[in-house]
DNA sequence: ACGGGAATGGCAACTACCTGCCGGGCCGTT
DNA sequence: AACGGCCCGGCAGGTAGTTGCCATTCCCGT
């Protein structure tokens, strides 16, 4: 594989031109939608494979979408990965597209469905690579680790459960103030806290981060 | 099954100590969740054995909420079941459990699942019945028509999806009209037109309805 | 060209929402 | 008791969002 750009079609032909690159490389930065496809069939994956024989020296992170977290399967699954192999799991509100730099020198980007089948590039021109690398360098400085994220979304949880209610059902500061027998003033601070904590800037982007991180 | 309450643990179970009930019933009220459990293997379902040999006899009403569109495959499933053995079906934003009423004389609610099975009450009482079938009656008064539903979201999305971009972006008003190359006016106009089709009474609702109906 | 309906966007009055300020009450410490 | 920290909630001034009104413009069938 000396061209610097190769697609692939669907993950078992990836495996085929790729996975000697899994096997050897020490460094993964990997960005996912979720945990479908080539990461999730644990036995037959060349990085769980080449993780059990070199632990310690290797280096991976990963950066999930927090709507994984809503699923306790796969937040347990998280959880195990992490302890299991020493994974640092970071969650981003960004949307990223899947993406897997391997070593700092070859990056694998999924493409579309097609025919049933997701296409991939796998990259190593080294400007590209640079480039990838650096986004995705942003994008995790900017997520948040995985037990910090658990344990905001457990606090906007207990912050207030029925200040979201109340916010979804689209009531008034008003009456949403008295029904909780509060200020409307203290009210409109809940609200503020709870936007904080959402890191939203609008009630509209409050709605849907909340609905994102299943709160409501 | 003389007891007018029974709890049942598993699907296995409840097939075996109620499946006499759906052989004979010609009146399904059913809630949903989703296309999980029960209702999922198609073959061994003793409704769909039923209902093939006597259509034209029967009513069926079901119950969804709108998450399940979101997933194309349960939704093209939906409208087979409907086309295919006359099922009406409606979808609602309530919270529903799952619920099955047969020939308004037996209740079947789910439960919590406990060691990987969930258990299924099994209630022939009469005003245990009657009182469920007023709650169903009003959930299903108050949904929307499958088909009425599909074409209301297709109105959305097509009607504002950048709006919707950009209102989930948590820019403001002014902002988001001019990257439209529109007045604020009008913007805020799609804005009206958009929490009226998502029938939000806050931009924070509307937000959390976009969400659920995967518009954002 | 011409009339009519629909979409646009400015204006304005209104409502809802946001926030700094501050006084008051509660509680644990000194 | 006196103090400090903290939360509450009223107030006020500001910003953002909502809506009716209306002149203008665009499009379309006549």
């Amino acid at each position: 594989m000396n061209e610097t750009v190769t697609i692939v079609h669907g993950e078992e032909e990836l495996f085929r031109r790729a996975g000697h690159l899994f096997a050897t490389a020490t460094d993964f930065a990997c960005a996912a939608d979720g945990l479908a496809g080539w990461m999730t069939d644990h036995t037959a994956d060349p990085v769980a494979a080449a993780t059990t024989s070199r632990l310690g020296s290797l280096r991976v992170r990963k950066l999930y979408r927090p709507e994984l977290l809503l699923n306790s399967a796969s937040a347990r699954e998280l959880a195990r990965r992490r302890d299991e192999f020493g994974a640092q799991i970071r969650v981003t509100t960004e949307r990223i597209n899947e993406t897997i730099v391997l070593d700092r020198r070859v990056v694998i980007l999924a493409g579309d469905l097609k025919a049933g089948r997701r296409g991939y590039s796998v990259i190593a021109q080294p400007e590209i690579v640079q480039g990838v690398m650096s986004l995705f360098e942003t994008a995790w400085r900017s997520a948040t680790d995985l037990a910090v994220y658990d344990a905001r979304v457990a606090e906007i949880r207990e912050l207030a459960p029925s200040v979201l209610d109340l916010l979804s059902q689209g009531v008034k500061d008003e009456t949403a103030a008295r029904t909780l027998g509060l200020g409307v003033r203290t009210y409109r601070r809940r609200v503020a806290e709870l936007m904080t904590a959402l890191g939203a800037e609008s009630r509209f982007q409050a709605g849907v981060r909340a609905r994102e991180l299943g709160l409501v």
